[in-house]
DNA sequence: TGCAGATATGACACCGATGTCATGACATCG
DNA sequence: CGATGTCATGACATCGGTGTCATATCTGCA
């Protein structure tokens, strides 16, 4: 691979006169940068950013942790969906300002974290970018000394930045449209207890019925429990009759992800109930792969990961 | 951020001989050893990649790059899931020989891949994986002179190594599975015509039929279309209609993708066939949030990116 | 006892860029 | 017309590791 002392020689200029062709940091004169560029095209010069970035102390090089944070398999997550729309988003925002995402996956072991934490350290990354698989919270391992260290998806309890989804607003305003088509008994099958964005979007059901006067009914909300594939049927199907069974039951049902949502479809259809006419339904997530291909289009909350 | 001298000073030996503990390429005294690891231990000495690489000549860095070779959209692709998957499969085994795994993301904008080419080359990456979101021919920029390429999910016609989805093998393992459970009219919705894995899913599905003595009925299957989400159903509910109106109808049914076989699950449903006693549904994919959550679990093919 | 070979370590140059400083040629201005 | 500032360029040191070679000590064996 040619260096800049070969384009040096071949242009007949000093290896300093190309790195000021190169970097465009002092003025050269036309003639001069003519020689130096027709040169590097001819010798296919490449700079070389390990010599550049050990002078000038910068590397360009951001790192970014996914699927790490995830101690034990978290149990109702579309495994790798956020992570490839983050990536793809950091991606892009990165190269806008010319700089380099360096990637790593645990593939759901933490303790491969130090060694790669260790990995990005000896690349002199600039920042590091940490990614959960859903919603939470996280502790971050100590070993991250000065480097700026942004969570995404999660965040922890000493005030790291962070980015996560606004889940009271999305249900907000998934209700609050049910409301706007006239519905006023809305059903909510909800995440599992301990999942952080279960209260977040409680509040966001909360927030829509009040804003419309409607009386919250705590009948009408089912919390969702951690159930292999069989058991979770005969769970919505109780969960499904119990809704249907309240005094006023609800014309519309909320469910806490769209593969619940897919599943009450099919449930609800299973009773005669037709939808939309019948009841309505909508989800979250926005599963294109769902919402686009299910009769009706599933109306769901999008989460802008990118 | 200390150097390998501060870490050679704080022993008391040279500097070479820290690089000798860091590397293990030469013997080095338990006594010297030890007083260098507390050194590095107490600066918290982190070697750097790039003064390593300059003079070693190896970066240990592998590039990928993502919805690159995309020139147009996809017409029936599920963006970013092959992808994910492909990331994590090669970033676990780069890891595991210490290679560090660069990524690029195009955006799918095929314009922007001789910047990202020129930034994995200034980086030095030892080789390059180029990643399609669906199995096509591909044709790979010039730019590549002596950097190793791997092609993924995609292949060109100059022998570049390349790892594609087994196709026929997929189709044919359904249909010999469909066979197996006594099914002998297996009618077939394929991929659209230009889509490279349609030919090979197709020679599948007929070797499989060979295999059991059962004669191939061209009028069993149907080409899928390029259509928007409305005309898409129509598309199916004619295309159901057909398969199902020949002299001697299919009890089972193969669909090009998961997708199309969440439609067709609903699809027969509102004529009134039950899924499986009345006839038998099979995807491609795996799309787990499909197969998994539609009743009866839909199979389908899995295609083992990672 | 003496010497080949292994063990253990250091001096020094070098990888390929860029930061600093110096220098010469002009242009501008009072 | 000399002082000053800008343009254009090069010499040289330097970033932080490692490759090469030299050197000193220690071992084992004839």
């Amino acid at each position: 691979m040619a260096t800049i002392y070969d384009v040096a020689k071949a242009a007949g200029v000093s290896p300093k006169t190309v790195s000021r062709v190169l970097n465009g940091d002092a003025p050269v004169n036309d003639k001069t940068r003519e020689a130096v560029n027709a040169a590097i095209a001819e010798l296919n010069f490449v700079p070389s950013s390990a010599a550049r970035s050990m002078r000038s102390q910068k590397t360009g090089l951001v790192g970014m942790i996914t699927g790490a944070i995830s101690e034990s398999p978290a149990p109702d997550e579309a495994v790798g969906l956020p992570e490839i729309y983050l990536v793809q988003g950091a991606q892009r925002v990165l190269a806008e300002n010319n700089l380099t995402l360096l990637i790593s996956d645990t593939g759901g072991l933490p303790e491969r974290i130090p060694h790669l934490v260790q990995t990005f350290m000896e690349h002199r990354v600039e920042g590091l970018i940490y990614v959960a698989g859903y919603h939470r919270e996280v502790q971050l391992p100590r070993l991250l000394r000065g480097t700026p260290v942004v969570l995404t998806n999660c965040y922890d309890l000493e005030g790291t930045p962070a980015v996560v989804p606004d889940d009271a607003g999305g249900q907000f305003a998934l209700v609050k449209g049910l409301i706007a088509r006239g519905h006023t008994r809305i059903g909510y099958l909800t995440l599992p207890e301990r999942q952080v964005a279960r209260g977040l979007r409680i509040a966001g059901y909360r927030q829509a019925l009040e804003g419309a006067g409607i009386a919250f009914d705590p009948d009408l909300v089912i919390t969702g429990a951690v159930l292999d594939l069989v058991h979770e049927y005969d769970f919505l199907w109780d969960a499904l009759d119990r809704l249907l069974a309240v005094a006023e039951p609800p014309t519309a049902i909320c469910c806490a992800n769209d593969k619940m949502a897919l599943r009450v479809y099919a449930l609800l259809r299973d009773r005669g109930l037709n939808i939309p006419e019948d009841i309505s339904v909508v989800g979250y997530d926005d599963y294109r792969i769902i919402t686009e291909h299910v009769q009706p289009p599933l109306t769901s909350a999008d989460l802008p990961y990118e």
